[in-house]
DNA sequence: ACTATAGGCAAGTGACAACTTGCATATCAA
DNA sequence: TTGATATGCAAGTTGTCACTTGCCTATAGT
């Protein structure tokens, strides 16, 4: 199990939601690419499914497998530990 | 430089920000005291000093110094970062 | 000046995380 | 079944982070 600010915790994971939020139920290998290709990134397909497993593990990406293919969903619910722990004001001291 | 991802990624942060954000302007000396006392933390003045300059780093917190003692405040500005990369909503897939 | 208080700097250590490499499994097509 | 596709598992390496330890600076009180 691992948290969600953990996950948000490197570039990789960040831009994976970036992409799943702007094309969702996307496989492994179109993530690998899309990442290369838009990003520049020089990963190995398993450095991508090991990220994807972290995302997964907090939940913040849910699969679904199809023979032998698995989608991959963004779920932005776990976000919400992150804004509703600190209410988001304005600074009143002095 | 610290980002806010990184900055959050650190339970004991994650409660001196909660500890700010019930009392502002609070000194090193005595947010080292509230986590000891109230979280039963047993971590060195310099340990919560370092989490505190990652913070302030961040953007999270912002200081302001009176002859010996140095004040921290809660800045909750930085968390935007967050919240508004990936716009909340509902999956509706399938 | 002396002492106590509040905090800072820097090197060293242990643990963990990101990434690679190599091999294995499962599904689909011919 | 043979081969290609899509993914999973596991060990090894490297780098980085959290924490400690030891010493140093600066302010305030007497």
């Amino acid at each position: 199990m691992v948290d969600v600010f953990r996950a948000l915790d490197d570039e990789t994971r960040r831009l994976v939601l970036d992409e799943l939020s702007a094309r969702d139920g996307q496989t492994l290998f179109e993530i690998c690419s899309v990442l290369t290709m838009r990003h520049g990134l020089s990963l190995t397909r398993q450095a991508i499914s090991q990220h994807l497993g972290v995302l997964e593990s907090a939940g913040l990406v849910v699969t679904e497998r199809r023979g032998r293919s698995k989608f991959h969903y963004f779920n932005p619910e776990p976000l919400a530990e992150i804004t509703g722990r600190w209410p988001t004001r304005k600074r009143t001291e002095q």
